[in-house]
DNA sequence: CAATTAAAAGACTTTTTTGTCTTTTAATGA
DNA sequence: TCATTAAAAGACAAAAAAGTCTTTTAATTG
């Protein structure tokens, strides 16, 4: 569904979420130790996000990532779309090129609902929504 | 959602229940026409359908690739576990190898309900009705 | 301002996926 | 039975995704 990096995305986003709540900021090795990902790939992952300004960061001492209010209420599409592209949004199913509903591939109608949901689901989804829930011990982003 | 080699062997299939409807075959240069697909690319993947008994296959002259009318009873659902496994029926949405109901990521119930749409079409959707529709040209499968 | 801290940047490697080419095996029909 | 046809098998290559490592830049604090 996702690209591995895409997976990390979404989990680093949500552990900075909570762990930034408090105005503080957290550092890498955290968030890879958080989320269970490799340091330097979720690095990597994450200076990209910052450039295009989905997280926010600070370096030298105390410094690290965060987010504020307004990040915090960040969609899982506006990350999806960062990542990924927005290939899982508008792509055919079956990869052709020329695929609509004009002219439509064998399962494209077969698709449509279930684009329509997903789609649905990451532009509602929050990423804040989701670090309450973790808080809550609703959910979980790793073994513990 | 699916790999390049997954689009590749739904499409094939889709083509070789339209081609051997008469009971004749259709070779793979044929296919990878027909299909859009590189032809050893999808000789490859047809091959391993053949071992799985997804599809069959006679060597020589009059040979080729087809499909009996068990075989386009097939459903997608078998085509995609056969060649991707069945990560999209099961895995994780954010790629945590411990997820389940009692212990769920983050994304956990936002997708079960995509997940199970998505279960359902693959298991009702049949090789036989796509090609049906492909012969009203109601869908298509390339350019043209 | 110098030492320290932590992210940014970028080169590099490994693994997986996708794609290509050549040789072998099996079926057909003259 | 021999030439031909077409899939099967398997080695190989290219591209993309995933992951690692080193150097640079910027912020903080004494």
């Amino acid at each position: 569904m996702f690209s591995k990096t895409c997976e990390y995305a979404i989990r680093a986003m949500i552990f900075i979420a909570q762990q930034s709540k408090d105005g503080s900021r957290v550092g890498i090795k955290d968030i890879a130790k958080g989320i269970d990902s490799p340091e330097h790939f979720i690095a990597k992952i994450l200076q990209d996000l910052g450039r295009k300004g989905v997280v926010q960061s600070l370096k030298g001492p105390t410094g690290g990532f965060y987010l504020d209010n307004s990040g915090r209420k960040t969609t899982l599409a506006t990350i999806v779309k960062a990542v990924d592209g927005d290939d899982i949004f508008s792509g055919c199913g079956l990869g052709l090129k020329q695929c609509s509903d004009k002219h439509p591939c064998p399962l494209h109608h077969e698709f449509i609902n279930i684009r329509k949901d997903i789609t649905n689901m990451l532009n509602k989804t929050k990423v804040g929504d989701l670090q309450e829930q973790l808080d809550k011990k609703l959910t979980f982003l790793r073994r513990d």
